[in-house]
This record gives structure tokens, sequence and C-alpha cells, in this order.
DNA sequence: AAGATTTGACCGGG
DNA sequence: CCCGGTCAAATCTT
């Protein structure tokens, strides 16, 4: 169990220097912002090594006490948040307590709520995604039944919009990643708009019912601008077993970074115990659900590994850069805490033609 | 093969 | 009836 949750902080370490090698060519000009992502990657292994630590230690003391309600304790105290704050959110956060400039070109962030927070009862009752389970569909026969589908609308609940600066470099057809992951359920053509619609739900609809979609426009004025419309929170990190674990700081940057150019020093995450991240203590409270982005080529930014649409199912290939990568780590945490050990010439000459994957990138 | 995307059709609300 | 949202079969990707 707690080693789950150590291997989720590495993995996504893993994934940010991934990230990091899949970003490389756009960066390459720009030593700042790779050293950045360097930063991000140390503070992500470092928190997890941390955790490693934390989970010997547990060890031994329960080793010490058999009664092991201490390791209980915790685990439970780990598991008790609510939501996690979605992305765009903490770099808000984060970014006023640093007096920096707002991580997107948001513009604007608001909410159209009426009022309730019910996105969970309702959606679960009249089950969403209308094609599993219809109480209509199931004639014994097999074939649907004359009122073909039971769709369900209105009683969204809250909806939140917000606008979204795209990445100017790399591929602008795909909105900046938030740490969700995210389906695309239909794009449609919409009045008055140059750009179709794009609909998206959450990828763990289907595991953990999570209703949260989102809707992205972009807009008719400026192509490089998203307006992205959340619908419905993420339930699906709920799941008791094993917490997601957004990496505030870490995940939130590299993702910032992608998008918009700037410099800036991150709270050193590895500063903050590790025990209260995972708790979730140190974001504040509850998120709303979400954030960000999907995109049409899969490349869903999945944090940590492990309970939710954060995810136990990474999209991400897994196994292709698994080895690079570990080395790559290994370098880095035997190069100690700073990225400016690591030479330019080691990441753009000596690897540089893993670099060809990208065919994505710009 | 499983999961994601595409896309035309369907449905409900205004 | 129109429009926006969703479904689901076909297709693509991994």
């Amino acid at each position: 169990m707690e080693e789950r949750m150590t291997s989720q902080l590495f993995q996504h370490g893993f994934k940010l220097v991934r990230e990091l090698e899949a970003n490389l060519p756009n960066l390459a000009d720009q030593p700042n912002v790779l050293s950045k992502s360097c930063d991000e990657i140390l503070n992500a292994f470092r928190s997890a090594k941390e955790g490693l630590n934390l989970h010997m230690m547990f060890r031994q003391q329960q080793e010490s006490d058999q009664t092991g309600t201490s390791l209980e304790g915790w685990r439970r105290s780990t598991s008790n948040y609510t939501q996690p704050k979605p992305i765009m959110e903490l770099l808000q956060m984060q970014l006023q307590a640093d007096h920096r400039s707002p991580p997107f070109s948001r513009s604007d962030v608001l909410f159209a709520g009426e009022g309730g927070r019910e996105a969970e009862g309702s959606a679960r009752s009249k089950s969403i995604g209308g094609g599993e389970l219809h109480p209509m569909d199931v004639s014994d026969s097999g074939v649907v039944s004359s009122s073909q589908r039971q769709r369900r609308r209105k009683d969204d609940g809250e909806r939140r919009t917000i606008t979204v600066a795209a990445p100017r470099i790399g591929n602008t057809d795909i909105p900046p990643e938030d740490g969700y992951t995210w389906r695309k359920y239909g794009q449609k053509e919409i009045l008055g708009s140059k750009f179709p619609r794009g609909y998206y739900r959450c990828t763990h609809q289907r595991l953990y019912h999570c209703p949260a979609k989102k809707q992205v426009q972009r807009l008719d004025d400026d192509p490089y601008t998203f307006e992205v419309t959340y619908r419905g929170e993420h339930t699906c990190h709920m799941s008791s077993t094993a917490p997601s674990i957004p990496p505030p700081a870490a995940a939130a940057d590299i993702t910032h970074e992608m998008t918009q150019i700037r410099t800036t020093q991150p709270p050193p995450s590895s500063s903050v115990p590790i025990s209260s991240w995972l708790s979730m203590e140190y974001l504040g409270m509850r998120g709303g659900g979400s954030s960000g982005s999907a995109s049409s080529s899969g490349s869903g930014i999945v944090l940590g590994g492990g309970g939710g649409c954060a995810g136990p199912s990474a999209p991400r290939t897994g196994k292709d850069a698994e080895f690079p990568v570990a080395d790559m780590a290994d370098v880095m945490f035997n190069s100690g805490s700073s990225s400016s050990n690591i030479s330019m010439d080691f990441l753009f000459h000596s690897t540089d033609d893993k670099w060809e994957t990208g065919d994505k990138q710009i």
C-alpha cells in the first residue's frame, strides 16, 4: 500500500521526465525553462525519496508496536482529502503567493452554477453515459427498444468557464494540459463560431462514474486562446484505496512551462513534508473539479499513478522510455540538487537520436 | 485487443 | 424547428 504511494511519486517523476524529453526540442533555446523543468523533476524525485524514507520509518514503527494503528491512522488521514486542486487553481494559488503573472492568460473564471453541487448523485442515478446501463435497452432479445437512447441534459450543475492560452509553440491545436485525462466524445460546429467545439469527458467515467466533463472551444478572435468550460466534478480519485497524487508545484509548473514562458522558482516542494502534501492539506482544501484540457493526441498528463483520474490507467505508453528515464533520473540524483550540473551537451547530443520521436511537436 | 477519436445521427430544450 | 449536447458505430492508434 505505502509502497504504492511511493511508486506513484516515482512515476510522477518519470512522467515529468518523459514530458521534458518530449518537449526538449522546443526547449533547446530556452535554457532557463529547461533548467526549471529539471528542478521540477528533481523535486519530484526528491519527494519520492522522502516518501520512501517515510515508509521505512513507519515500517520500523509498525514493527516495534505490533498494533499497527499508527500506520493505519496515517493512511486514513492521507486518504481523507476531498478533491485535489485542479492544476489551474493550483497555479493561481501558487502564483498568487509568488506575486507573479497568472499561469495562463486567464482572463476570467466564472461560475455559473445554479447552486447545486450534486454532480455525483444525479449522475449516478441517471447513468450518464447512457450506453452502458439502460434499463430500457436490456430487452432480452438484445435488441434496443423503441426509445433508443436515454440522454440526460440539464442538471449539470456548476459550469466553470475559463480561458486558456494555447501554446504558441508546438501543436497549437492541442489545448494546454491539466492534471486530468479526458476522452473526447464529440465535436460540433457551433453557430457563430469559426472553430468547432470539442466535448470531453473524464477518461475514468466508466470506472468511477466520474461525471466531470469539459468543452473546449477556440476563440474566433484569438485562435491561440481556448475557452474551456468544465462541468461536473471529478469523483474518480475518491477511491479509498489509492488517492491520486497531484504533486502541486511540480506538475502544475511543468504543464505551465509548456504553455507559457516564464521564469520562476517554484516553492520547493521538497521542503513540504511529504505526508502533508500527500494528504492534500498542503493544497488548502477541496477543489472544484477540474481544469485543463484534453488532447486529441491522447497525451494526457497523468499525475500520480494510483487512484483516480490521475491515475490507475496511465494511458501513457508505459514501457517506452522507462530505461532512459531511469538513467536520466539516476544521473540527476547523483548530480545533486541543482539541475545546473547537467550539461546541455549531455542532453542534446549524446541522446539526440531519441528526440526524433516528437513528430507531433511543432 | 483495448482504448481513443471521428463523425453523422439522435435527442431535448428553447 | 433550430441548435447544442450526446450517443455510438466506424475507424484509428497503441
